[in-house]
DNA sequence: ACTACGACGTTTTTT
DNA sequence: ACGTCGTAGT
C-alpha cells in the first residue's frame, strides 16, 4: 500500500489537519496507510513536533508498526520517535501516572498514593487471587455486608461489576461516587420504559394482535424460582391481554437499592485502598486514576494536552477512553478512525455506541466535563464525516456478501433493525478479478468436513487467488485461514489436522497450562510440597509408564524411584522458578515455544525472590482452571493453513477464509451473564438474588423485578454479526462457511444453499501415533468387560532409561530417521540424529520406515493380535534387518524389548519366507547397533498367558499403552 | 393460530 | 441457570 498514492477519500483525511473528523474507515480501506501519512503530514507543517500529536492505537503491536510506517513516510529518525506519544490508552495513561500522577488517588479521597515502584499486574488470574484475598478481609471487616457477600457465587464476579464501572467512568471516592456516577448507578428509567414498551408492544397476528414479546417471556413467571412475598403472582402479571399493564414498568424499576449500592461502593473503594497499599495497579485503576487526576488537575492536563489527538479503532473505545481522549485534547483538531461494523470487543467494555453516536457522545461528553469547570475548551458542534470507501483487499462479491451479514437473525425469530442501505458505507473493490466462490457446507463432523474441502481447494484452479504478480494462481495451504468463534474448536480442528499431517498453524492465545509441559512442570511442584507431594507423583508416575495398580502400590508404601528421589533433591535446591522449570523441562527433554513461554511467564509473575512454590501451585492450579491463554510462538512456518480465532484475525487478511462451527451455542455463544451483582444500561445496579429471612426461612431470593426488567433488556446479537461481518471481510478472493449437525440461526440464515460434505481426509503422509511399544488386543467379547487389552511388556524398566529426555524427544528423533529413511530432505538436529543419519548412510539396501506389525497367536482358547510399528526395514537380497530406535540413555530395558523384536521377527519371517531376518535395536544415544535374539513364538505366547494371569484376579482395568 | 410447557444442551472473546 | 426449540393442547 505504501507504494499507492491515496485515493481522494484517503487524500481528504491526509489534507485535514484542522477540526474535528470521524473516519468511517472499512474493512481494508488503507486505513493505516492513511494514518499514517496524515501524521506525516501533520509532521511537515511548521511547528508542529512528533511530541504535539497523540496518536492512540488499540493495541502494543500497532503503536510499534505505527511508529515504523510514520518513519518510513518522514523525515524522522526511529529513534527520534522512539518517545514519541504513539500508545494505546493504556500505555499513555500508565505513562502519564508514572511522570505526574503520583498523588492522583488524593483525588478520590484514597490516603495513599502511586508510586514509582508501583506495579502494574497484568495477569488476571494474579489479580483474582488477590481480589479474593481483599474479599476475605473485607468480610471480616464488614459485618454489614455479609447478605450481599452470600448472594455471589464467586467473588470474583465483583471484580467484573468494578472493571465495567470503571470503564465507564464511575468511580467511588471516600464520601461518596465521583462526579456524577452515582446518577449512572440508579439508572435511566426513561430509556428503560421505551425498551419496555418496545417489549410489551402487541404482536400481529392473522386476526389482530397477539401477546407481546414481553408478556410470552413471562409465562412461567413462578418456574423454577422462589421470590419474596411482595412479588406479584404470574396470574396478575399477565392478566391483561395482548400487553401486560404498563404499572409494571415503574413497579419493577423502582426498587430501593442504597444497601446496594453503599456495597459496591465499599468494595470498589476499599479495593482500590488495598491494591495501593499492595503497590499494584490494574488495567482499569490505569485508566480511572489517569482520568481523575486529568480532571481535577486543571495545571497539569493543560500542560500535558495535545496540539494533536488522533484515535484509531475508535470503535473498540470505551467510555472512559473517549473522555480520555477529549480531555487530552487541547483543541479540536480531534480525529477518530474507526468502522462500527468491525466493533467486536464489547466484552471488553468496548462501546460501539462511541462511533455510531460521535456527535451525540461528543456534546454529551462535553457538557458533562465542563459541568462545573471549563475542561474541554474547544467547540465542539462542526463534526466532518469522510468514508473511505475503496477497498483495497477483496473482491466484489465478497464486499457485497459481507453486508448480508450484518442484518443475518441470529435466532429464530429475531428482527434484526438495520436498514443496511442506510447504515453501511457501501464499499467499492479495486480487484480486477472477480472469481469469488462464497459456499456453505455442513457436516456431521465439521473438523473432518473442513480439512476435506481444504484438501479440495489446495491446488485447484477453481479457487485460484492472487499471486505476487497479480496473476490468477492455483492455492496453496498458505493461502487459507479457518476462521472460528471459538478458540475451543480451533484447536480441536489442530488436532485432527495433525492427524492427517496437515500443516496448521495456529496462531493466537493458547492454553498454556493444560499443555504436557505445564501438568509435568506442575507435579513437580506439588511433590516438592510435603501437602499436595502425592498428587504430583502420580503425575510424575504415571507419565513415566507406570501402570495405575503400580502408582497406587507406590503410592501406598511411600517407595518412589530412587533416581526420581535425588531429581527431587536437586529440584529442591533450585533458587527460583525459571531454575525448577528449567530442570523438569531438561529432564523431559521439552525444547520447545511451550516451554519458553511457561519459563517467562512464571518469571514474569514471581521475581527472583519468590520462593514460595505453593504460591507458584496455586498460580499454576488457578491459571489451568481458568483457561488461561498467553502467546506461544509455535508455529511451523512453511506451507501451513492458519486456524485462528476471529478476534485474532481482526485486521488481517487471508486469500481465502473458511469460516467454522457457526453452530448453535457456539456462535453466538449462549450462557454466561450468570453474575448476581451486576450493572446494566438503562437499569443501572442490579441484583439478581436477594439473602432474606422470609416466610420463616432464611434463604437466597429471587428478585422478581429484575426477572421482568431481564426481559425487557433482550440479548443483543449485534456484537455477533459484527464478529461475521469481520471474519468475512478478511477474505481476498474466497468465503466458506462451515457449520456442523445442528447449525447456528446466522448460518442457516445466509443466502446460500448450504451443501453436505462427505468427509474424506487423506492423510498426508505416515504419522507416528505409536511409541514403538507393542499392543495385545484381544476380541472384545471374549473378555469380561472392563478388560482392556494391555501392554506385553513391563512398564517399569521405562521409568529411569529416559533420564533427561521423554517422549518428545523420542518421537522427534523417530519422526525425523522416518523423514530421513524416505529420502526426505532433513537436517539432523541433534546428536542422536546425526548417528541416525550415518547409520542409515551406511546401509546398502532398500529400507522402509515404519511398518505396520500384526502378529495373531493363540493363546489358550483365545485368538489375540499382537500389533507395533517397525521403525525400520532394510531389505536386501538375501536379508531383512529389523532395526528398532531407541532414544534410552541406559540399557537396563533390553530384555524387554527383547519381547518386541521378538514379535516383529516373526512377523517379518512369515513376510519374507526366503531371507534370512536380523533384529537389532540402534541406540540412538551412541550409534550402538545391538544385535537381539529373537524368542519363540510359544514363549510370546507364554508371556500373554502369565500376564492375563496376573491381570485376572483383581479384575482392575488397566490402562491401554499408547 | 396461538400459547404454554417441558426438554435439552451449553457455558466466548483478551488489551 | 438459562434461553431456545419443539410439541401438545386449546
Amino acid at each position: 500500500m505504501t507504494d499507492f498514492e491515496p485515493n481522494d477519500k484517503q487524500q481528504e483525511l491526509i489534507d485535514a489537519t484542522s477540526g474535528i473528523h470521524v473516519v468511517d474507515a472499512g474493512a481494508g480501506t488503507g486505513k493505516t496507510f492513511t494514518i499514517t501519512r496524515r501524521y506525516a503530514n501533520l509532521l511537515q507543517q511548521d511547528e508542529t513536533e512528533p511530541d504535539d500529536i497523540l496518536l492512540i492505537t488499540f493495541t502494543n503491536n500497532a503503536a510499534a508498526e505505527m511508529k515504523e510506517r510514520v518513519v518510513a513516510n518522514c523525515d524522522y529518525s526511529m529513534s527520534a520517535l522512539r518517545d514519541a506519544p504513539i500508545n494505546t490508552f493504556h500505555g499513555h495513561c500508565h505513562e502519564l501516572l508514572l511522570r505526574d500522577g503520583f498523588s492522583a488517588p488524593t483525588h478520590l479521597g484514597v490516603d495513599d498514593r502511586i508510586t514509582s515502584s508501583t506495579r502494574l499486574l497484568e495477569n488476571e488470574v494474579v489479580e483474582e487471587d488477590r481480589f479474593r484475598e481483599f474479599i476475605s478481609q473485607f468480610a471480616d471487616e464488614h459485618p454489614e455486608h455479609h447478605d450481599f457477600l452470600r448472594v455471589l457465587r464467586e467473588n470474583t464476579s465483583l471484580l467484573e461489576v468494578i472493571r465495567e464501572l470503571a470503564a465507564k467512568g464511575i468511580f467511588p471516592t471516600s464520601d461518596g461516587w465521583y462526579r456524577n456516577g452515582e446518577s449512572y448507578l440508579d439508572g435511566d428509567f426513561e430509556a428503560f420504559e421505551e425498551l419496555f414498551e418496545t417489549a410489551n408492544e402487541p404482536n400481529e397476528g392473522a386476526n389482530g394482535p397477539t401477546q407481546s414479546d414481553l408478556r410470552d417471556d413471562l409465562s412461567g413467571f413462578e418456574r423454577d424460582r422462589c421470590f419474596l412475598p411482595d412479588a406479584p403472582a404470574e396470574s396478575e402479571l399477565r392478566d391483561n391481554y395482548p400487553s401486560i399493564d404498563h404499572e409494571w414498568a415503574d413497579r419493577a424499576f423502582d426498587e430501593e437499592r442504597d444497601a446496594l449500592k453503599a456495597f459496591v461502593h465499599d468494595i470498589y473503594f476499599e479495593y482500590i485502598e488495598f491494591a495501593l497499599r499492595q503497590n499494584y495497579l490494574n488495567f482499569s485503576f490505569l485508566q480511572m486514576f489517569a482520568f481523575v487526576l486529568l480532571c481535577e488537575d486543571h495545571a497539569l492536563r493543560e500542560s500535558v494536552q495535545f496540539d494533536h489527538v488522533m484515535v484509531d479503532e475508535f470503535q473498540d473505545t470505551s467510555e472512559i477512553q473517549f473522555k480520555l481522549a477529549l480531555l487530552l485534547a487541547g483543541t479540536d483538531n480531534l480525529c477518530v478512525v474507526g468502522d462500527w461494523k468491525q466493533s467486536i470487543y464489547g466484552f471488553q467494555y468496548a462501546s460501539v455506541d462511541n462511533i455510531r453516536q460521535f456527535e451525540e457522545r461528543l456534546g454529551n461528553y462535553k457538557r458533562e466535563l465542563n459541568s462545573d469547570s471549563e475542561r474541554v475548551a474547544f467547540p465542539v458542534d462542526d463534526v466532518t464525516g469522510i468514508k473511505l470507501e475503496k477497498n483495497y483487499r477483496s473482491t466484489q462479491s465478497i464486499l457485497n456478501f459481507s453486508r448480508h451479514s450484518l442484518g443475518l437473525p441470529a435466532t429464530s425469530n429475531e428482527e434484526v433493525d438495520l436498514d443496511i442501505e442506510d447504515d453501511i458505507t457501501p464499499l467499492t473493490a479495486t480487484t480486477d478479478h472477480d472469481n469469488s466462490n462464497i459456499e456453505a457446507f455442513t457436516s456431521d463432523d465439521e473438523c473432518e468436513a473442513i480439512l476435506t474441502r481444504v484438501q479440495e481447494i489446495v491446488g485447484n484452479r477453481e479457487y485460484a487467488v492472487e499471486g505476487e504478480d497479480g496473476e490468477l494462481r492455483p492455492p496453496s495451504h498458505e493461502d487459507i485461514a479457518v476462521l472460528t468463534r471459538t478458540r475451543r474448536f480451533g484447536r480441536e480442528l489442530q488436532s485432527h489436522a495433525r492427524e492427517y499431517n496437515i500443516p496448521v498453524a495456529y496462531e493466537g492465545g493458547v492454553e498454556l497450562f493444560g499443555t504436557e509441559q505445564a501438568i509435568l512442570l506442575l507435579a513437580w511442584l506439588r511433590l516438592l510440597e510435603d501437602r499436595h507431594s502425592k498428587r504430583g507423583w502420580a503425575v510424575v508416575l504415571e507419565e513415566a509408564g507406570y501402570t495405575l495398580d503400580e502408582v497406587k502400590t507406590i503410592l501406598e508404601n511411600e517407595s518412589y524411584p530412587s533416581n526420581m528421589l535425588s531429581f527431587r533433591e536437586r529440584l529442591a535446591s533450585a533458587e527460583t522458578v525459571g531454575g525448577i522449570a528449567r530442570l523438569v523441562f531438561d529432564r523431559y527433554g521439552f525444547e520447545d515455544a511451550y516451554a519458553d513461554a511457561l519459563v517467562a511467564v512464571l518469571q514474569g509473575t514471581f521475581d527472583s525472590t519468590t520462593h514460595n512454590r505453593g504460591a507458584i501451585v496455586r498460580f499454576m492450579e488457578q491459571s489451568l482452571e481458568a483457561d488461561a491463554t498467553h502467546d506461544v510462538d509455535d508455529n511451523p512456518g512453511g506451507d501451513s493453513i492458519t486456524v485462528q480465532t476471529i478476534h485474532a484475525a481482526k485486521g488481517l487478511e487471508h486469500p481465502i477464509v473458511i469460516l467454522a462451527n457457526i453452530n448453535q451455542y457456539s456462535f453466538p455463544p449462549s450462557g454466561g451473564g450468570a453474575d448476581r451483582i451486576r450493572y446494566e444500561d438503562p437499569v443501572g445496579l442490579r441484583q439478581t438474588k436477594h439473602y432474606a429471612d422470609a416466610h420463616g426461612r432464611p434463604h437466597i431470593y429471587d428478585n422478581w423485578r429484575y426477572r421482568i426488567l431481564s426481559k425487557c433488556l433482550n440479548r443483543d446479537y449485534d456484537e455477533e454479526r459484527r464478529l461475521m461481518y469481520v471474519a468475512i471481510t478478511r477474505a481476498e478472493s474466497h468465503v466458506l462457511f462451515s457449520a456442523g449437525s445442528s447449525p447456528s440461526p446466522l448460518f442457516e440464515n445466509l443466502p446460500l444453499e448450504p451443501e453436505t460434505v462427505e468427509p474424506d481426509v487423506e492423510a498426508a503422509g505416515t504419522t507416528r501415533t505409536e511409541q514403538s511399544r507393542l499392543q495385545v488386543s484381544v476380541p472384545v467379547p471374549d473378555i469380561p468387560a472392563g478388560q482392556s487389552p494391555h501392554s506385553l511388556m513391563d512398564d517399569r524398566v521405562f521409568s529411569d532409561v529416559d533420564e533427561g529426555r521423554g517422549i518428545e524427544f523420542g518421537n522427534q528423533v523417530h519422526d525425523f530417521a522416518e523423514q530421513y529413511a524416505e529420502g526426505a530432505v532433513v537436517e539432523p538436529s541433534n546428536k542422536d540424529e546425526r548417528h541416525v543419519a550415518e547409520f542409515l548412510d551406511s546401509l546398502d539396501g532398500e529400507l522402509r520406515a515404519e511398518e505396520n506389525a500384526y502378529l495373531p497367536v493363540t493363546v489358550g482358547e483365545q485368538q489375540v493380535t499382537i500389533s507395533g510399528i517397525i521403525d525400520l526395514l532394510h531389505v536386501t537380497a538375501e536379508r531383512v534387518d529389523i532395526v528398532d530406535y531407541k532414544t534410552d540413555l541406559g540399557r537396563h530395558a533390553e530384555s524387554e524389548y527383547r519381547k518386541q523384536l521378538s514379535v516383529y521377527y516373526h512377523v517379518v519371517r512369515a513376510a519374507f519366507p526366503d531371507s534370512r531376518v536380523t533384529t537389532a535395536l540402534f541406540y540412538t544415544a551412541d550409534g550402538d547397533r545391538i544385535e537381539i535374539d529373537p524368542l519363540s513364538k510359544d514363549e510370546i505366547v507364554d508371556l500373554i498367558d502369565r500376564d492375563y494371569a496376573e491381570a485376572q484376579p483383581d479384575g482392575e482395568e488397566e490402562p491401554i499403552i499408547r
